[in-house]
DNA sequence: CTTGAGAATAGACCGACGGTCGGTATAATA
DNA sequence: TATTATACCGACCGTCGGTCTATTCTCAAG
């Protein structure tokens, strides 16, 4: 086989993007190393040049996911005419659309990435995610206390708890993926009406008037996610051919 | 090697005991089907006539887990003298109750529990757990709704918030065992703390007063867990031998 | 323009893994 | 006792993640 010498973030970053396909269509611990490198295009050598193991290659993955999540939602913080209240809804809006359009973009991407198999890769995912989310919300919640929007004893618990609903709604869009499209209807019903008992559940936690917090815009979700019905072809239903262990 | 015959439900539980000790050890994916069948003392053959394969053992074992968790429980419902917010204080202090009893008792067990490399067993024990309690908290929520007792339009959603607040509570122990034993009483602090908060959230999303929900008597975690030191040494601090792969 | 040190790549190789298979010993039935 | 079903054995298989040595490319120092 020819070598093929290409700039080493680049090439670490293509290593990235295969796995990161793999791991999505496969799971992370039924995609090989040898799939990894086979799509990739390069020997074992090179695979283990830039990561020291399969399970930094994962932890890699993860990190690349939280920064980019994190890089979304920077500027609300920067947004010096919000009040804690504004704050807040708007990291959670952005978080929403960020997930929603996502899910727009790349459905099947989405799609997988709640499939048991990957449990590991969405933890590790979340966990980072989590880390780096946090010190915002506690901040955004102590400026709230302090100032008396918020009215709450535990602010990084109730951090934590945003945070719960945040992943806690990947698993409602999980079940309305695997659903299937017949009753597409009624799983953005439950979904919309779990963000609705979230908003108020928040408000109430954080001693807000019923309506105070909001997630997004309401229809928000419908609107895209019957969009993508109509959008590009729903390819990649068929997952490339891995040889498959009984 | 003799052979050994033994009635095969005693054989299958035995095979089920010795693989929740290993993978509760070592985590599931590090320890091998080769030192399960070694430390049951049987044959590969054996194994695979009891289960399909190692998911499968991993399935029988959270099915087992999840089943006499809810076992622990089941009395409470029959409890009719209890109104629906008395049955659901009775059920929250009684999941609590195992959970630290089980801390106490089998502290090795829960340490290694929350270990990352646990993942994948926790997160099948919590599905399988969380598909057999969910009926009864919606039965109680809905019960409450109907009697005035407790105020929201989404029992099953709210079903899902005391599950969620459930399982989170293990992060925070997951944390308090991690941070060792030098700032035990800090982070027994924060579960109390966190447990307080959980309370509030839920009197609040329910539409109770505040000290409504009561999750277990105060100062009961803090009691057990102290109690716990000085109790049976802490043995099993070293896992037994098992050749690490690099 | 040479050169040589080190980065980048290749792929043969390794032990351990999960899983299969042909076969044997015991228990149950008649 | 003969037959069948079940419990069990352990050698074997292909694949896995990971290691190792060898080769080729890059580029700065002389």
């Amino acid at each position: 086989m020819p070598r093929i010498i290409k700039h080493p973030e680049l090439r670490r970053e293509e290593l990235l993007d295969h796995a990161q396909a793999l791991f999505l269509m496969h799971g992370h611990d039924k995609a090989s190393l040898n799939d990894v490198i086979a799509v990739a295009g390069i020997s074992k050598g090179a695979f283990y040049h830039y990561f020291a193991s399969k399970e930094a290659l994962l932890e890699a993955l993860a990190e690349r996911f939280a920064r980019q999540a994190l890089a979304g939602v920077q500027d609300v913080l920067g947004d010096l005419a919000l009040d804690p209240l504004g704050r807040l809804n708007a990291l959670l809006a952005k978080s929403q659309q960020a997930k929603v359009e996502t899910a727009a973009e790349a459905w099947a991407l989405f799609e997988t990435m709640f499939r048991p198999e990957n449990l590991v890769l969405f933890h590790r995912i979340n966990l980072a995610a989590s880390a780096a989310f946090s010190p915002l919300l506690v901040e955004i919640i102590k400026q709230g206390v302090a100032d008396g929007t918020f009215r709450t004893f535990d602010p990084e618990g109730v951090a934590d708890i945003v945070m719960q609903f945040g992943m806690a709604t990947h698993g409602v869009v999980a079940k309305a993926i695997v659903g299937g499209d017949a009753d597409m209807d009624v799983a953005i019903e439950a979904l919309e009406k779990r963000v609705r008992l979230y908003e108020i559940a928040l408000d109430r936690i954080l001693g807000l008037p019923d309506g105070s917090i909001r997630i997004g815009e309401p229809g928000y979700v419908r609107a895209v996610m019957t969009a993508r019905r109509a959008g590009p072809a729903a390819s990649a239903a068929v997952p490339p051919k891995i040889r498959k262990r009984s």
